[in-house]
DNA sequence: TATGAATGAGCGTTCATTCAT
DNA sequence: TATGAATGAACGCTCATTCAT
């Protein structure tokens, strides 16, 4: 059994590499750093991780999960679907806001070399939530008849681009901004 | 002013450094490989750029201009809007399939902090042409009262998204998946 | 007195140090991967041996007298020199061929740097059943005149170089070549 | 064409490699230092070589054909076979006493894992000299009826372990030393 | 302009050794 | 004794960049 001392180690390398990769990219931010900014020696990366990718993947993997974990968190299946859809959108955006180094770093690796490195199947899996969340309300014909893998590149898609937007400091956006760009989203995706 | 050989060798480096950079990544790419690839001495890619990170930088804007302009080429502006934008919809998801390379690289670059070296100013500019298209028909009441940077964000994030299910080839697009996606938006973004 | 376990583990980290030596060198031989093999901790390697020179070193000493001990086990002082001599140069390289583990170690050892860190005496020690065989034989005029050290020089170089013939895989001798190889050698070294 | 220059580097190069191996072994040779004995820069050693094994390899091939080339410098087919042995022996163990670090370097390597990365025809290639010098001699019975290989084994590896024994300052051969090796060499290997 | 050999700082990684448990 | 996580110096090697030609 892993005591604190280990996940504390291991938590403080993730950190490290995010805060780094977040801010400078993958090939910006040496193993030497890592190891300085999680306060371990250099050596001590290697007995949790094979290498510098395997500990981007396993970063990528952690977060993505917590990441979709977390967009779920408020769901109300007793509630409409339009309610359901709306805190989920809106939840993606404000999720990214308030960790912006993870969603950064998420993109960042999502669009790399690094992405095909991890098998489809694993992708799939992580991915399934959402997946799941869309198809069923296909299925139940509260959203338009589109593949659900379309739906789900829409929708997501979509999202990111307007939390880059918000990111980059050149559009703040009000509250009714968020609304505006859920209806958006809703008016094209549910059934006419 | 320039002659045909100048024009090859530096289209040449573009060339290599988009071939190596949408394949293995900004990293991995060095500029050794890039002469090779491109049939210059490394010494003469500095007749052209001061730094790889010029180049690379370089290469980004040139393309997104070409691409953008791309965008616009079947634009006919004497058609109704819905039409002109299935038109602009479509034609980014086409260009981006038909360019694979290219648009690896636009979004690699876009989600690394390559991107934030360019000054917003000159970004804008090159995002200008989507930004006017859409504006204008926000004004023409065609379109929801959207701040229009919210409006260009969901509307090419969403394509972006689609185009990386295609490119990924997890999901064959048909012609009516293509037709579904553009309604998607569409529904979406129209007035009312 | 040293118990069993002592003796287990001690015994089971120069197993492993040997195989992982005569297979990949000095330097491919990690201490990490003796302790793994010998199936110990790697501090334990150090509650054995102060240092990773000193346990090759440890090695070689006993592996040497283990080889030597071997050569003279069939040793009949009552039989002739010359059918002595004969038992020994076969022994030479039959030890060898069935041990090559110990034989590529003991060469990969004696030919390299390690060699001359131990003091010249404690070596002349290790050598000297075979040097004390051939000198009396020399002083007792069955052997040519030739000063010792030589004659152990002359004779167990080819041997060596005969048995790595053999265990290289490019000649396989019989066991008549085997007899021409004693001849070879036992008409060189006689008193003519 | 190479130019005066490019030889410069890689000879300084493998004479640096040279240097330190012969003194301190292959693990205790780093790169660095390589480069700072050959007085390039570090990088420079990898437009010679493509790895320190490669360098390595090569530095064997290259002194092992010069040694080689050496011992029938003075061959002169017009006398007595026995003649040309006995220069071809001496030559051997004087070569060897007189470029010490080569030989040590050698036999180091011919000792080491190293060995095996080298194709066995491209080691039989550099031998070849030898062992056609022998066996002609075997089929004009000037000497004994032994598979050539052995013959050979016997010849080099008796030699060998002589000029170790030299090296060693153990024991200062005279020239009626190096006289009567000969001899029990010579006796040995001659059709009787 | 064009070359490509040369540079050397800096990278990812290894591994002999230590020490708190 | 025995453990094995942790260390960090040192390794082999890369690659953006320079400069004599």
């Amino acid at each position: 059994m892993k005591n604190n001392k280990d996940f504390d180690k291991k938590d403080a390398i993730f950190k490290a590499m995010l805060e780094l990769i977040s801010k400078h990219g993958f090939h910006s931010s040496p193993m030497s750093e890592v190891a300085k900014q999680a306060d371990v020696a250099a050596g001590t990366i290697y007995h949790y991780f094979k290498s510098k990718d395997e500990l981007i993947c396993a970063l990528y993997v952690k977060l993505k999960q917590k990441n979709i974990e977390n967009l779920f968190k408020n769901d109300d299946t007793a509630k409409p679907f339009k309610d359901r859809f709306r805190s989920f959108y809106l939840q993606m955006i404000n999720e990214a806001i308030k960790n912006p180094k993870e969603f950064y770093f998420l993109e960042q690796f999502a669009n790399s070399p690094y992405l095909s490195t991890i098998p489809k199947a694993e992708l799939s899996v992580l991915d399934s939530p959402i997946y799941d969340f869309l198809r069923k309300a296909v299925f139940t014909q509260v959203l338009r008849d589109i593949p659900p893998k379309i739906l789900v590149a829409f929708v997501t898609g979509s999202a990111s681009s307007i939390i880059k937007l918000q990111l980059s400091g050149e559009f703040q956006m009000t509250s009714s901004d968020l609304e505006l760009a859920f209806f958006t989203c809703w008016d094209g995706i549910k059934k006419a």
